[in-house]
RNA sequence: GGCGGGAUGGCAGAGUGGUUAUGCAGCGGCCUGCAAAGCCGUGGACGCCGGUUCGAUUCCGACUCCCGCCUCCA
């Protein structure tokens, strides 16, 4: 049984599918105006994860993640670059589905962009309008007023008065209520727009998800997902438009993910405190970070910084080394036996709200039983099962023998063993410890096991 | 100020009303020419104060500190 916490209600709660064995699954994407950074790749990787244990778990998966590509930032950097919104939108795309393929992150099933679902969205907000919920302000500007909507703040916890409170911003004159959103923006000179009912403009933000979503999955739909930031206004707004627009349940079961932090700070973009996911994978082989970010529990915070990525690799070199004298391709097919003790503990602590943690202690744990019994079924299943984890998919030595970064040509190093295996069968000691310290000093550990000599990345 | 989430051993990070998380690092031993890897063993923990309980790191209450949201943000 596969529990999974709500926040919603704030609580784990058994999954039940709406429709038998199959589980839709929204996630809000990047608004792809820049690089992604280690925040951005929390979000692919944990979903990632997620849609493959529910496939496993026996479930039909449509996973829909969304790309913001058209917004203010979109139009400023555009500008600023002196290039089309397309082009520079194009581009970061592009940059994503890099980052993500080397991240080990499968493509989402459908990419839906905000620009090629804006007929949706009038219609949408056509039906918001036509139920009362939205009116056309002053500015011209469309806007859903949210003290119309009952159930606003279920999702935060939050109330309209409690908002009012804590107001940072300047109230907008042309809105009824100051929390009131808008949902389609009057265009400016020079800026992008598609005509509407209400004028040429352009979508606000959190239409977008509520129509894409419905287009994809239904007005009713599993799991919507996303980063813990998007609680609060972005996800609390969808829920207004989408049940508002149609007067029924809109999500089932929110997730929503921890944040990672760089000194205890929220890493953002407006803090400017981020690492982007090329500057990590310069340092860190990418499977490193993977692992580093499902070492966490997806709704921990994750604090960021060199060395912890440093002991995520080192760790992430146990599993490796304990693989190194198994031939992956002699290994047949990856079936798992879920009665195993090992993998069910595994499945528990996945049915647990996605507890990967846990479920990478046992990997380890089958890591020191095949060291300790060198049974090769041990080797099979720790793969198995790391696979479903996205992680240990290559040759150790791949892994281990990593080139990056290292001044020495293989060849350059296979001849330094040869000359020191030489001189250790002379019992030249000397010699030998002269060149196993000059490999040292370039990086490289040797390890001499029965007859033969291998290297690795210290 | 309002709402929400946290405080676990040197570090990272799970979990539990009484029995080893796990990884990295440390210490002792085995193995090794010496190492490395591995194995065996080992020290070290649950923010503070009360309460409930035979027993609390785990439940309840107060306190302190940290983080997030309330403005775009994964």
């Amino acid at each position: 049984m596969l529990k999974l916490f709500n926040t919603l209600t704030r609580q784990k709660e058994e999954f039940q599918s709406i429709e038998p064995n199959s589980v839709r699954m929204y996630v809000c994407g990047m608004t792809v105006y820049d690089l992604c950074h280690v925040g951005h790749a929390r979000v692919m990787v944990v979903f990632d994860m997620v849609r493959k244990w529910f496939e496993t778990s026996g479930y039909d998966v449509t996973y829909v993640r969304n790309i913001t590509d058209i917004d203010d930032k979109i139009i400023a950097r555009a500008r600023d670059n002196e290039e089309t919104y397309q082009q520079l939108t194009s581009r970061f795309i592009d940059a994503m589905n890099q980052d993500a393929a080397s991240l080990g992150v499968v493509r989402p099933d459908i990419e839906p962009k905000a620009t090629e679902n804006i007929p949706q969205m009038i219609e949408l907000i056509g039906a918001l309008i036509s139920k009362g919920y939205a009116y056309v302000g002053e500015s011209g500007d469309v806007y859903y007023s949210v003290s119309l909507f009952e159930k606003y703040g279920q999702l935060s916890g939050k109330t309209l008065e409690d908002l009012r409170a804590g107001e940072r911003v300047e109230v907008d004159l042309a809105k009824k209520h100051p929390m009131d959103f808008v949902l389609w923006k009057t265009t400016k000179p020079g800026e992008p727009s598609w005509s509407s009912p209400w004028g040429d403009g352009r979508p606000g933000w959190h239409i977008e998800c509520s129509a894409m979503s419905e287009r994809y999955l239904g007005k009713y739909f599993d799991i919507h997902g996303g980063g813990q930031d998007l609680q609060f206004p972005h996800h609390e707004n969808e829920i207004a438009q989408s049940e508002g627009a149609h007067g029924a349940g809109f999500v089932k079961y929110w997730m929503h993910n921890g944040f990672v932090r760089v000194d205890n700070e929220k890493m953002s973009k407006s803090l400017g405190n981020f690492f982007t996911v090329r500057e990590v994978l310069d340092k860190f082989d990418p499977e490193v970070l993977r692992f580093f970010i499902l070492r966490a529990h997806y709704r921990s915070p994750l604090n960021y910084s060199d060395k912890h990525l440093e002991d995520a690799r080192l760790a992430l070199s146990r599993m490796y080394t304990a693989l190194k004298d198994f031939d992956p391709a002699s290994q047949g097919s990856l079936t798992i036996d879920w009665q195993h003790a090992f993998a069910h503990r595994f499945k528990e602590a996945m049915d647990d709200d996605f507890n990967t943690p846990e479920a990478i202690s046992v990997l380890f744990d089958i890591v020191s039983e095949l060291n300790r019994s060198g049974d090769v079924s041990l080797a099979y299943l720790l793969r198995a099962l790391a696979a479903e984890l996205g992680l240990l998919d290559r040759e150790p030595a791949l892994f281990l023998q990593s080139r990056e970064g290292l001044e020495m040509s293989s060849e350059e190093i296979d001849a330094m063993i040869v000359a020191r295996d030489e001189a250790r069968s002379k019992k030249d000691f000397k010699e030998a410890d002269r060149l196993r310290d000059e490999l040292t000093a370039a990086g490289i550990t040797l390890e001499d096991s029965a007859g033969k000599t291998t290297w690795r990345r210290a």
